[in-house]
DNA sequence: AGCCAGGCTCTCG
DNA sequence: CGAGAGCATGGC
C-alpha cells in the first residue's frame, strides 16, 4: 500500500474494495447526506471523525476508481500505521466494502432477486452502519417508530450540538458524541434535540450504564441469542432494536422482522404486495435466504425504495 | 387537519 | 395476560 504524506501534515492512500463496488450508487442512498449524522456527503466526499485510542481523527473518502475497478481515496491528519488499519476496518464495515460474489451468485439464481441485483449492482453490503455499538444503539433508539429521515434529522442534531468534532481542510468532521456526554446531558437537552422525553430517558440510561462500566462492544463476540437477551434488558431496547443492531452494526446476519420497512419490502416482493406478520416473514426469509439472510434483505429494501420513489410514495 | 412513519413501555381491564 | 394510549417530527 502507497502511502503519502504532504506537507499539511496530511496523509493519504488507497482502498481497493473487491469488485463490483458503485461509489456514486452507495451515496445515492444517504438519507441525510449534507447533514452530520455523523458522516456528511458533499458531492462525492464522504467525511467523518473516529475517536482511535484517544485521538479524535478526521477521515475523508472519495472515489477515484470505477465501479469495475474500485478505488478509493482516503485522506485524513498524520496517523500511525496502527491507526491507518483501524481505519481501514472501519470504513470497511460503515461503507460495506465486503465481497459480494457468494451474495451475487446467490441473487443470480432467484427472479426477483436477480433483477434486484441488477438495478442495484455495487451497492456493497451495508447501509446505515454505525462506528461503534454504542453509536448503533442510540441510532437505533431515535429510529424507532418514526420515519427514516426523521430519525436521520433528529440523529443530526444530536451530534452537531454534542458530537465530537475536528476541524478538517476548514470545516468540521464529526464524530458521534461520548456515552460520558449523552449520560451528562439533562433530558430538556436530549428532548430538544427532537427527541421524546421517552427515548431521551431510554438513551441517557442507556448512556449512564454504559458510562458506569457496561461495554457494548463486548457483545461483539456473544452469540445472538446472548446479545438479544443482553440488549433487551435495558428500557427502551426490544427485539427490534437489538436485531437491528445485531445486523446492522454488529453485522450478524439477521434481520428485525418486526420492521414495517422488511415487511413491506418483503410482502411486495415475494406476497403480491400483501403485509404479511413478522412471523412469517422471518420465516420466509429465514428458509429462503439462509446465509445471504441479512444481505438481501439489504437489497430487497434499497430495491423496494427505488420503487416507491418512482412512484412518489415517502420514505 | 389528521394520520402515519423501520417501537416500546406503561396502564388498565 | 391482551389491548390501547401516548409519544417526537415532518411529509402527504
Amino acid at each position: 500500500m502507497v502511502v503519502e504524506s504532504n506537507y499539511l501534515g496530511l496523509m493519504e492512500w488507497l482502498i481497493h474494495p473487491p469488485p463490483p463496488f458503485d461509489w456514486r450508487l452507495k451515496l445515492r442512498f444517504l438519507l441525510l447526506p449534507e447533514r452530520p449524522t455523523p458522516q456528511v456527503v458533499r458531492g462525492d466526499e464522504w467525511l467523518r471523525a473516529f475517536r482511535i485510542g484517544g485521538r479524535l481523527i478526521p477521515v475523508s473518502v472519495r472515489s477515484v476508481g470505477s465501479v469495475e475497478k474500485p478505488a478509493l481515496k482516503v485522506l485524513t491528519d498524520y496517523v500511525s500505521e496502527d491507526e491507518r488499519g483501524r481505519i481501514n476496518s472501519l470504513l470497511c464495515s460503515l461503507l460495506g466494502l465486503g465481497d459480494v460474489k457468494n451474495l451475487y451468485d446467490f441473487m443470480e439464481r432467484d427472479e426477483v432477486l436477480r433483477s434486484v441485483k441488477r438495478r442495484l449492482y455495487g451497492f456493497g453490503r451495508a447501509w446505515l452502519m454505525a462506528a461503534s455499538v454504542f453509536e448503533g444503539v442510540v441510532k437505533a433508539i431515535v429510529q424507532q417508530q418514526i420515519s427514516l429521515r426523521v430519525a436521520e434529522n433528529i440523529t443530526a442534531n444530536i451530534v452537531e450540538r454534542y458530537g465530537e468534532k475536528v476541524d478538517f481542510r476548514g470545516g468540521n468532521a464529526y464524530d458521534f458524541p461520548t456515552p460520558e456526554t449523552i449520560a451528562s446531558l439533562s433530558l430538556e437537552e436530549l428532548r430538544n434535540c427532537g427527541l421524546s422525553f421517552r427515548k431521551a430517558e431510554y438513551i441517557k440510561e442507556f448512556s449512564e450504564r454504559v458510562v458506569e462500566g457496561f461495554n457494548p462492544e463486548e457483545l461483539r463476540g456473544m452469540q445472538p441469542e446472548e446479545i438479544l437477551e443482553t440488549l433487551t434488558s435495558f428500557r427502551g431496547i426490544g427485539r427490534w432494536t437489538a436485531e437491528l443492531v445485531m445486523a446492522a452494526t454488529i453485522g450478524l446476519n439477521v434481520i428485525p422482522a418486526d420492521d414495517l420497512g422488511v415487511r413491506k419490502a418483503l410482502s411486495h416482493f415475494y406476497f403480491k404486495g400483501e403485509l404479511q406478520p413478522p412471523e412469517v416473514i422471518r420465516r420466509f426469509a429465514e428458509e429462503k435466504f439462509g446465509e445471504h439472510l441479512r444481505d438481501v434483505t439489504v437489497y430487497l429494501l434499497m430495491a423496494y425504495r427505488m420503487e416507491s420513489q418512482q412512484h412518489g410514495l415517502g420514505t
